[in-house]
DNA sequence: CACTATCCATAGGCTCTACCTATGACGCTG
DNA sequence: CAGCGTCATAGGTAGAGCCTATGGATAGTG
């Protein structure tokens, strides 16, 4: 049993001939006619009475009828569903982002979207990098935003912007100058999840320099969220660290919170991964790009502290 | 957009890979992936991520996928609904009778009928014996039991019993002898509806002799059913003519009531019609042939006075 | 690091399907 | 009875669907 040949089949109940539907679907009577009856052969039953002049449904025929325009209806819909993610009136844009990033990112590039494309769904994963990294290359997700270094087996990276990764304290003391890493040990620290999960790369260059100048780094407090975190820090209970960019934001940093950089300078780069070889669906693509258009408003607004690629 | 691509494209997505799904579906895997392409370029999008070792779903393929499972499901009750009727579990098995048949023929057939096959409907279209052939010659009903004559032009027809038209009366006064036909025009006549409707053959048959013996026949009372007819007739308001098999079920007959036949014999001829070249569905066949049975039971039971042929 | 197994894509070839045109048979209709 | 419209049949063509054989890429393995 084929669509086409419900199609035939329903074109011939509906013209009561087989010449008159053959003629509204554009093709020669015989070829409709063998449709039929193959589809009967294979059915084992005969659909029409060929009475001569007109045709009449047999029992067998008056069944099938209402199935063959619900399946017809169905294969309808099946194409017109996957059209829909192609046109961007349906389906979902997908999207991974390390831990931190949905506060300052997020909220405009998802509401500019769903404005101008209100039929597509948004799904933004908030996991840190090397999850990201992971679930791209298994295509469970189309793209992602990520902080270099990731292993890149399998992906196109494409880096965006740098910022700089500061050190935040209430401590007026410890922001006179530029931070060394050694003091870094010497403070109770606040980290926060996607700066202390595992394989968390801007973690590991944290520990890289560390280790370089023969201290060790133990969190004090650890907490889930950037914000906590933030809190924690402007009531004194500790310093913590935190990229550039993400104090762009109005009231993004709590008042009792400054700010310093650390005195060998330490940078992240923020790229944006997807599958090597695989094309983004255009859902996704828009999503992209109005993300790569938020982050060049945070650069601007930073006044230069955070650069484009 | 083919059923046969719907399958493959959801095998390759259970396998995770074409090859597999090719060998689950006893085919080479060239032929799969091929299917597959042919799909993706018709809908202009990419289903999968041909990711070396692994296959995974697109944005596209993932919302396609309910909706390709769906039409198949649909096509499968298509064909199911279709064997339904073919093997007799399902569908709908309709036969036209002339107006007086159901009483005291359909109750045992309908019954024996549901009793073997629960899943078909059972549609019973009363009828007078010309409106029947009209029907079953347009292809709205199947097959039909009528008395004869009828204009056979189209139709099979197959006789199957005759039975004696009697004369019934509540005066033994006029049920001494046969009744000669002109006595009739002389007493109070009762006719129910389909022994008085338009083109009843039987009608027709009465009126001829009548004509022939230079009678005119007027009913002095015409009434719906044959039962409220023999309800009147027991009462002495006047007389009625019945068919010798309708008085053969027990109770069928009032005892007030006496039969007489025709001083000349009238007979009708019951006969099975169908349209000609097509062949009955099983079901409408099944409920045929228990009508059959019915009608060798009461001729049995008439003891000689109804024949079959 | 080479080896192997697995998987997809491509190429060439075969068979059957789907379609066409031409024509015949049948029934309806003026 | 002739003419028209319908379906069926016959014969031919292009392409669909499938096969086997083979090459290239990728992940696991000694």
């Amino acid at each position: 049993m084929t669509l086409q040949q419900l199609q035939y089949f329903l074109a011939a109940v509906e013209h009561g001939t087989f010449s008159g539907a053959a003629a509204a679907l554009y093709m020669a009577q015989p070829s409709l006619s063998e449709q039929i009856r193959r589809l009967e052969s294979e059915l084992g039953v005969a659909l029409f009475v060929r009475a001569g002049r007109r045709l009449v449904l047999t029992e067998a025929g008056r069944a099938l009828r209402p199935e063959a325009e619900r399946t017809l209806a169905a294969a309808a819909r099946a194409a017109a569903s996957v059209a829909e993610v192609r046109e961007l009136t349906g389906g979902t844009a997908t999207i991974g982002t390390f831990g931190e990033a949905p506060n300052w990112l997020i909220g405009n590039v998802v509401a500019t979207f769903r404005r101008r494309h209100p039929g597509v769904r948004v799904r933004v994963i908030g996991l840190n990098s090397s999850e990201v990294a992971d679930e791209v290359r298994e295509g469970r997700i189309e793209a992602g935003l990520v902080v270099l270094p990731i292993d890149d087996a399998g992906l196109d990276v494409r880096p965006v912007m740098t910022s700089e990764l500061l050190y935040a304290s209430a401590d007026e003391e410890r922001l006179r100058a530029p931070i060394a890493v050694e003091r870094l040990a010497e403070v109770p620290l606040i980290l926060y999840d996607a700066r202390w999960g595992s394989d968390d790369p801007t973690r590991r260059a944290l520990l890289e320099r560390a280790q370089l100048a023969g201290v060790r780094l133990e969190p004090a407090i650890e907490v889930e969220e950037l914000g906590s975190a933030l809190d924690l820090a402007a009531r004194g209970l500790g310093d913590t660290v935190i990229s550039q960019v993400t104090t762009v934001r109005r009231g993004a940093l709590p008042s009792a919170l400054g700010l310093v950089p650390f005195a060998e300078p330490l940078y992240e780069t923020f790229a944006f991964i997807s599958r090597r070889d695989a094309q983004l669906s255009p859902a996704t693509r828009e999503l992209v790009a109005l993300a790569e258009q938020q982050l060049a408003t945070l650069a601007e607004r930073s006044g230069g502290a955070v650069s484009l690629h």
